[in-house]
DNA sequence: TGAATGATCACG
DNA sequence: GTGATCATTCAT
């Protein structure tokens, strides 16, 4: 039996290094990776956050650079994990140019058929619909913070050559942003229609 | 709707 | 050092 392989390919720099909004919806239909020793945790990214700049009010990043959000002035490509609430950790995926802070927050995934094909949907949106739920189904914590998504052997982002429509994607306001002033209103929030493992509608 | 739960940030 | 806040989730 011949094993079909080279249709996987891993996302590069060039593509983490645009426009941040572009990056959230390019991001859609593309394979979140985490290999653990031989095994291996995918799932299908179907909700993503665009947070952008200084000016943000809901990004980390408008009071300028800190300890903690210091990953997002940093290069592109790179993973800035942080902890929140008191037990949750959120994965965001750092773009655009170095010393301009911007981040795609990863909000939901669809677990991989392969994998978890006999469990109900109650079940895959406990492991992959939800910032937080999706981390901790992936064992992904401060650890992760800085790791390099281009070159890591343990967390990465792939393309399988499934191509989504411009139709497909739909905008909304962010989650958790209340505080954001103006900013609270921009629809960069990106998600694929229809899709059940969306966290919110 | 509210509790959980602790790092981070602004302030002084 | 201290107190308020928080890019969430879960149980009530």
């Amino acid at each position: 039996m011949k094993r079909r392989r080279g249709r996987q390919k891993r996302l590069r720099g060039k593509f983490y290094n645009r426009p941040t909004s572009q990056v959230a919806k390019g991001l859609l239909g593309k394979f979140l990776v985490r290999q653990i020793g031989k095994k291996k945790l995918v799932g299908k990214i179907v909700e993503t956050e665009a947070y952008v700049g200084f000016k943000d009010k809901a990004s980390h990043a408008s009071r300028g650079k800190t300890e903690r959000n210091k990953v997002m002035f940093g290069g592109t490509g790179k993973a800035y994990v942080y902890f929140t609430y008191g037990m949750h950790w959120l994965l965001n995926v750092v773009t655009e140019r170095k010393g301009f802070p911007a981040a795609v927050l990863i909000r939901a995934l669809e677990p991989k058929r392969e994998q978890f094909g006999n469990l109900d949907i109650k079940k895959l949106r406990g492991l992959g619909s939800g910032p937080a739920r999706l981390t901790k189904w992936m064992g992904i914590d401060g650890d992760f913070n800085g790791e390099d998504l281009v070159r890591s052997k343990r967390l990465w982002i792939e393309d399988r050559g499934e191509k989504i429509k411009t139709s497909q994607i739909m905008a909304a306001r962010r989650v958790g942003v209340e505080y954001a002033g103006a900013w609270k209103d921009k629809k960069w929030r990106f998600y694929l229609k229809g899709n059940a493992l969306v966290s919110k509608k």
